[in-house]
RNA sequence: GCCGCCAUCGUCUAGUGGUCUAGGACAUCACCUUCUCAAGGUGGAGAUCGCGGGUUCGACUCCCGCUGGCGGUACCA
């Protein structure tokens, strides 16, 4: 049976880096039809942050990769005082300064088969030093808890940052120690920010959250993350859950930190955007503009009107954040020249008897010629921005009425 | 310093001794399309597979060394 967990400490909130571990590990539960552990690893209590506890969880649900069971660990004080007290007595552990430390033995290797990459990893017991596994506050380390965690939970595959490759002698000595098991170990290798430097703000947004706030969508990010590092052979790129779950192996996790490339995370959002059916796609806009109202009154109009313009806005928008911009026009500034341009675009709209797209174009068409303009100038006078959604067609569908009103407006 | 991990286009990667004059994707450039901007289509440029030694009839693929990057070296996780 697997069983795996990700151990995150409240001490902030996730980033990418930890994000993708829990991704990793929730997929390969439910590839091998096991169970994903969420264990929370408050122990440090000096470094606990208001907040940040809750803000796993909700990192979680936001993906979609909730966990199978939860544990806290401040709520297991008594196994590791026990299991601590059983070193002791066996004298593999000593008391010092208030502490209760583990006794490295000489003459020793500490090596395992390390499921990233499958080789081997060693260390001499004379490169490892005695460690603290309770501290003088009675708290237990992370070596010593997650130990006794991993094995009273009968944790199977530990999946983890590779940050954790030097304590891992630590562990394996802890598990000899009880006469225990230890479980296979898979370090993945950290993602980098464009630096090659451990990411941070400068790479833009921390948390998956905040790239939700960005208006990036669930399923891209969940896509993009899992290709930060796996790679399931050939040249398939864009994934459903259901997918990557049949399809993820451990073998196939890659042994290089890979870099976290922002355009290419927008360029998958976009392909996102352009899959979603309208109404999945409205009830992602609605979400993301939940504070909006100017948005959201237009989200909520006619539904065909709304979905002639969804449909040309999919193809132009790579986040949600983009769509704003796309379908609610601000009032230009023109100078004297694009004044009269709007003039007589209003005098050629005026005469148009049957009100299309394609009698629209003829008469946008004639007003560039007249002016010899590129046809920004007539997106800049409609929508405020140089570019949008092709006038004749979101010009028929607002009605001759509106956009003449607009235009009377704009042109005195 | 010591210990460990890693090393293919700018980026994500395919590749497990010959099929590689190294494939795909993002980004980039050109063209097509065109009322703007996209999307889409076609094509181009871009990697002497970090460097140096081996092993082999033959190395991107195996071994060693070097260099570089990253991680660890806490009564933090």
């Amino acid at each position: 049976m697997v069983r795996v967990r990700i151990a995150p400490s409240p001490t902030g909130i996730p980033h990418i880096g930890n994000t993708r571990t829990a991704l990793f590990n929730y997929l390969f539960a439910k590839h091998n039809k096991g169970k994903f552990i969420l264990r929370i690893e408050d122990t440090d209590r000096k470094r606990i942050v208001q907040g940040a506890q809750e803000a796993i969880v909700e990192i979680l649900d936001f993906l979609g990769i909730p966990p199978d069971e939860t544990y806290i660990q401040s709520e297991r004080m008594d196994e590791y005082k026990k299991h601590a007290k059983i070193l002791l007595d066996k004298k593999l552990a000593y008391e010092k300064e208030g502490a209760v430390w583990m006794k490295i033995p000489e003459n020793q290797i500490f090596s395992w088969t390390d499921l990233v990459g499958n080789k081997s990893i060693s260390f001499k017991s004379q490169d490892v030093e005695d460690f603290v596994i309770i501290k003088s506050d009675g708290f237990p380390t992370y070596h010593l808890a997650s130990v006794v965690d991993d094995h009273l939970m009968n944790i199977s595959h530990i999946i983890r940052g590779d940050e954790w490759i030097s304590s891992t002698p630590k562990h394996l000595l802890l598990y000899k120690s009880f006469s225990w098991t230890p479980p296979f170990f898979a370090h993945l290798p950290v993602i980098l920010g464009k630096d090659k430097k451990k990411l941070s703000k400068r790479d833009g947004a921390e948390s998956v959250l905040d790239y939700g706030n960005e208006g990036y969508l669930r399923d891209a990010l969940l896509n993009f993350m899992v290709l930060l590092g796996w790679n399931p052979g050939g040249d398939k790129e864009i994934m459903s859950m259901e997918e990557m779950i049949r399809l993820f192996e451990l073998k196939d996790i890659g042994t290089v930190a890979p870099i976290f490339d922002l355009q290419k995370l927008t360029w998958m959002n976009g392909e996102y955007v352009r899959m979603m059916d309208n109404k999945k796609l409205k009830a992602s806009l609605l979400e993301f503009y939940s504070q909006d109202k100017d948005v959201t009154d237009f989200l909520k109009g006619d539904p065909k009107t709304l979905d002639l313009i969804l449909d040309l806005a999919k193809t132009r928008m790579k986040t949600l954040k983009e769509f704003k911009d796309l379908v609610l026009p601000k009032i230009p500034e023109l100078s004297e020249e694009e004044r009269g341009i709007a003039k007589t675009l209003l005098k050629k709209l005026l005469v148009i008897k049957n009100w299309n797209k394609t009698t629209i174009l003829s008469a946008m068409k004639e007003v560039l010629a007249m002016h010899k303009a590129k046809g920004s100038v007539l997106y800049k006078i409609i929508t405020g921005f140089e570019k949008g959604l092709p006038l004749p067609e979101s010009l028929e569908i607002a009605g001759k009425e509106k956009v003449i009103e607009m235009l009377k407006r704009l042109a005195i």
